[in-house]
DNA sequence: TTATCGCGTCCAGTTACTTGACGCGATCAG
DNA sequence: CTGATCGCGTCAAGTAACTGGACGCGATAA
């Protein structure tokens, strides 16, 4: 199958992708589709049509009992190829109330539903603060909603990095009360005040810089099938899967893996997978944590 | 700010939409981004970085040292609005490989990190009959990755919605073997091998159909002040989040955030947030499943 | 039957976009 | 300082995309 190689102006392509998407998802599509989603006249969409036709002649068949094009068995996408992820993604996000329905290409939402707790959306002020913060390697006043909820005085960080763990953002940053480097709720920054060039080396921040190999099996308490199934489901090879990760981010994927609870405390059901070298992970985060602090208090002794 | 009401073609708008997209986010941009992103010629980038002016010219500034535009202290968007989430799960996937750098708009990726231990992508040909089986009301003959690794014969099931929770995706589906509903792993699904109308009714499902409200709380036994964190971070009013959901999916949300382990079994901090009505759910979920399947059984005699 | 609707197509006119050419200001190497 | 380079802006002429209007066709519904 063709994969609509051809020398195409960006929008005719896009419209050819719609049709071939809409292909997919619903198994048909209308004339009139193109043109309402696209702002084109019926013409240009029968242009269009007849153009996908040439690339891709077997995908489709006009029905005139339906009034559609209509997917035939032999579709095979021509445009958006492996794409896949990036749709069930969007389909993910409008439940969330993320994204509009209008802002996808999809007409019935399929019927799926998405369980999560939601969280606070981001605020898009403090977000590109953040970030023309982390390029431009400044540090910024920050309001940010502590633990207990009360009106703390502002704090000072350096941002150099995010992460996202479990529906969660952080921004990984320099604190000038503490001297040291933290993880920031992205979430609960309430609003950056003001800003000035940093003074930190962001190099010296170990417990981000560094990586280790967290080891993780399937719980040996599972009966052997369930292990197997659990090790074909992350993909293990040997029975063990090596993930990288970097120190200060071990944390969160141990906690939402249950990685970090003693074994024995919960059942095997609800620790499917254990971590190997949980010792070798803590203690290495500890001693680059340590190693992190004291060269910041040589510099800023030395420096200032 | 205007929101850039005019009557645009489809193209353009997505030009001016891209205009902001990289002031957003890189603060600047070039001519020759738009040019080479869109396949234009650098004149009509020009056209086009026009007509944004004209519509936001407060927004950039054309910076000759730097041969780009920058974004100006007074910026606001005029196109892309409040469409965060969208371009931060996009990160969130280019981070995860289901998506490529050039199917989005990003030029710097930023400094970020995703933690997941991912999992193996879906198979579109497998999507495709599903979302097909679901739409038209068929029962499907499955290949399913069965626990043990095992070749198993082959299972028919009529699906009838899909779930997604923590980062998994289920089809929910009556099992012709069981005579009854159940969750199938959309990823366990290897291949679709056949297909036929269905003659169940899937207004029986009723521990799909029936929905319950979970009554969330922080953990009493966290310290006050974190307990009023936990509230604030999911919104909670009155110390309480109320959460519909439907009975087959309540333990999908109990088992991500460790709602289904008994009080005092985990530290505090590992169990945030307690279910109120925990008996309840599983009450409620096992009568209604209890009922789904003595109704599969009449329907079954008393039809065929 | 008649009315309606969606598709396809021929037409002429408008807009978007192209290639080509030239000038301007800033940066950089010699 | 000078010439080369690069990115931007613009004028001009041609092409491709797209629009409006009009007409016929087949299927469906009143």
């Amino acid at each position: 199958m063709e994969d609509g190689s051809e020398r195409l102006r960006w929008g005719v392509r896009r419209r050819l992708e719609f049709i071939d998407f809409r292909l997919f998802w619903d198994g048909r599509f209308n004339r009139s589709d193109l043109a309402t989603t696209f702002g084109i006249s019926a013409q240009q969409a029968s242009a269009d049509i007849g153009h996908y036709e040439k690339i891709a002649a077997a995908n489709l068949r006009y029905d005139r009992a339906e009034k559609a094009y209509i997917r035939t068995d032999d579709f095979a996408p021509a445009f958006i190829g492996e794409t896949i992820e990036r749709y069930l993604l969007q389909l993910v996000a409008i439940e969330n109330r993320w994204m509009r329905p209008g802002d996808t290409w999809f007409d019935a939402i399929p019927p799926i539903e998405v369980l999560t707790l939601g969280r606070r959306p981001t605020d898009p002020a403090v977000l590109l603060r953040v970030l023309d913060a982390i390029r431009k390697h400044q540090e910024i006043d920050i309001d940010y909603a502590s633990l207990t909820g009360s009106v703390q005085p502002s704090r000072t960080i350096a941002p150099h990095a995010l992460a996202h763990s479990a529906g969660r953002w952080y921004v990984r940053s320099w604190s000038r009360d503490h001297n040291d480097f933290r993880d920031y709720n992205l979430n609960r920054i309430a609003k950056v005040i003001d800003h000035r060039p940093a003074s930190v080396d962001v190099s010296l921040d170990y417990e981000w810089a560094q990586k280790i190999n967290l080891v993780i099996r399937p719980n040996p308490g599972l009966p052997p099938e369930r292990q197997a199934a659990v090790a074909s489901e992350h993909a293990m090879t040997d029975g063990k899967l090596i993930r990288p990760c970097r120190l200060s981010l071990s944390f969160y994927l141990m906690s939402e893996y249950n990685l970090d609870v003693e074994p024995g405390v919960l059942k095997p059901e609800k620790q499917q997978i254990v971590l190997h070298n949980r010792d070798e992970v803590t203690q290495a985060r500890a001693s680059s944590r340590q190693m992190s602090i004291e060269a910041l208090a040589r510099a800023s002794t030395g420096g200032e």
